[in-house]
RNA sequence: GGAGAGGUGGCAGAGUGGUAAUGCAACAGCCUGCUAAGCUGUCAACGAGCAAUCGUUGCCAGGGUUCGAAUCCCUGUCUCUCCGCCA
């Protein structure tokens, strides 16, 4: 959610990037905003004042009822009734202007970074980086689904008996392995510097609202409604609302977390080649980090965390490239992103297996997320976050590229974790 | 699931109808050769003002009663204790 000041003194630079990067026109919306926020500042002086006043003739009536004075108590008494009424009347105009301004600030992207290419869509997106792949262009190589059938690593059909389709069922090495990459992530972080934390898997509707995925996505959880709790689409929901409504102390900046967690998504009209195999689960294990900073810091810890992410990916010897998102298809909340993609050598095609994004002040104002500087200011907090990694794109790739004649290598580094050099 | 108790600032803790004591911690300033102590002040949100400052709001949340609510009433919610069930 945009800060409501800076509405008021960036209205027309705000529309402006938003239009030139993002592509939308939200001109509208804004100057409706700008426009209430006048209405209700107005009203909160009035209402001030009249508060003022019933809080004087309410100290008086106390008085003259303690001296005694029931005759001058009641005629101050007769006064407050007009007074009340008027109160009451602003009170709730004034609820009504703030309801409205936040309900449209709910529906105003963030602000793209400067560094943020304008564009429509993913085809603007600018590549950073890529592998070569020319070499890895050959009919030889099985995709992913036929691997894991041919050495019975996950089971698609039976996923589809116990729950339905975009629920797989690991088995054997295939389970390991998945096991042994959420280990990797998770010691890789730690040795970084994250904090590990386990974390519940439902939220309440709070959280939702506060990481952004309500109300716009309401539609893309799965809600429990007996307990109104909603299953979480990504870790960065419970990590992250851990300092909903928290200030902290400059000092203790930045904070790093990384955690574990399955991923549930409705994935609501999303059919087709794009949701064969590993490729868009309804429920699937992620590795997140998040970082909460100084505003002056929050675009190198970016480029960290990126590097970060990137480390592990070469760690797993996969080829990837490095995206950075165009304003078309920057995410709601984000203020810039970059999307790391492995080569899926069996589909010919890239994979996204990592976004990483800052989100600078638009979740910590939704939040309350703010930090405590030395000298006592208060001041929204940056927050980031990026996945590292997520696991079936992952497993998708890397299944596919050690994949040989009579079996699959398991890379180097996850060799301690499985306990088997190959499958 | 049943019964009971409770939710007050960063923490502890008073307040049961007159507008949030006190202690601890933290931070700033003063004092000091240094440290400790001491003294003074501050602590959340919104608004008005160039500013010092002022006003309003804030005692789990939302309603209600009242001139006035942390305090009384209703609803919700969470926590704790006991019982039941249980990994």
């Amino acid at each position: 959610m945009l800060q409501i000041q800076k509405i008021r003194t960036h209205k027309d630079s705000i529309i402006k990037n938003i239009l030139e990067i993002r592509k939308v026109n939200v001109s509208d919306q804004i100057n409706n905003i700008y426009d209430l926020d006048l209405k209700k500042r107005d009203t909160q002086k009035n209402l001030d004042e009249l508060s003022a006043h019933m809080n004087v003739l309410s100290s008086q009536i106390g008085e003259q009822f303690k001296n005694g004075n029931i005759e001058k108590a009641n005629n101050l008494k007769q006064e407050t009734t007009l007074l009340k009424e008027n109160i009451k009347k602003l009170k709730l105009s004034f609820d009504e202007l703030d309801k409205s301004i936040i309900d449209l600030l709910y529906q105003i992207p963030n602000v793209p970074n400067q560094l943020v290419p304008p564009g429509k869509s993913e085809n603007d997106n600018e590549i950073i980086f890529s592998s070569p792949i020319d070499s890895l262009k050959s009919e030889s190589f099985l995709p992913h689904w036929d691997l894991c059938q041919k050495y019975d690593l996950i089971d698609f059909e039976l996923g589809v008996k116990v729950t339905g389709a975009g629920f797989p069922i690991y088995k054997g090495k295939g389970a390991i392995l998945q096991r042994a990459l959420i280990q990797f992530f998770l010691n890789e972080g730690n040795k970084s510097g994250y904090q590990e934390l386990s974390l519940p898997h439902l939220v309440n509707e709070s959280s939702g609202y506060g990481t952004g995925q309500l109300p716009d996505k309401e539609g893309q959880m799965y809600h429990v409604s007996v307990d109104d709790l909603y299953l979480i689409p990504t870790g960065e929901v419970p990590i992250t609302n851990i300092y909903r409504d928290v200030i902290v102390e400059e000092k203790d900046l930045p904070i790093k977390h990384v955690g574990y967690t399955p991923c549930f998504r409705r994935e609501a009209g999303s059919y087709g080649k794009d949701v064969r195999g590993l490729n868009r689960l309804h429920q699937f294990d992620k590795v997140e980090i998040v970082q909460i900073t100084k505003p002056s810091e929050s675009h190198q810890t970016l480029d960290q965390m990126v590097k970060y992410v990137e480390s592990l990916i070469k760690k797993l010897e996969l080829p990837y490239r490095k995206l950075k998102l165009c304003g078309g298809d920057l995410g709601f909340t984000a203020a810039l992103t970059y999307d790391l993609e492995t080569y899926s050598v069996g589909q010919e095609k890239w994979l996204e297996v990592s976004s990483i994004s800052n989100f600078e002040t638009f979740q910590s104002n939704r939040l309350k997320l703010r930090y405590r500087t030395q000298n006592r200011k208060i001041d929204l907090a940056h927050t980031l976050n990026g996945s590292a990694l997520a696991l079936p794109r992952i497993m998708a790739s890397l299944l596919e590229i050690n994949q040989n004649k009579d079996g699959i290598n398991v890379p180097e580094v996850l060799r301690t974790y499985t306990g088997f050099d190959s499958i």
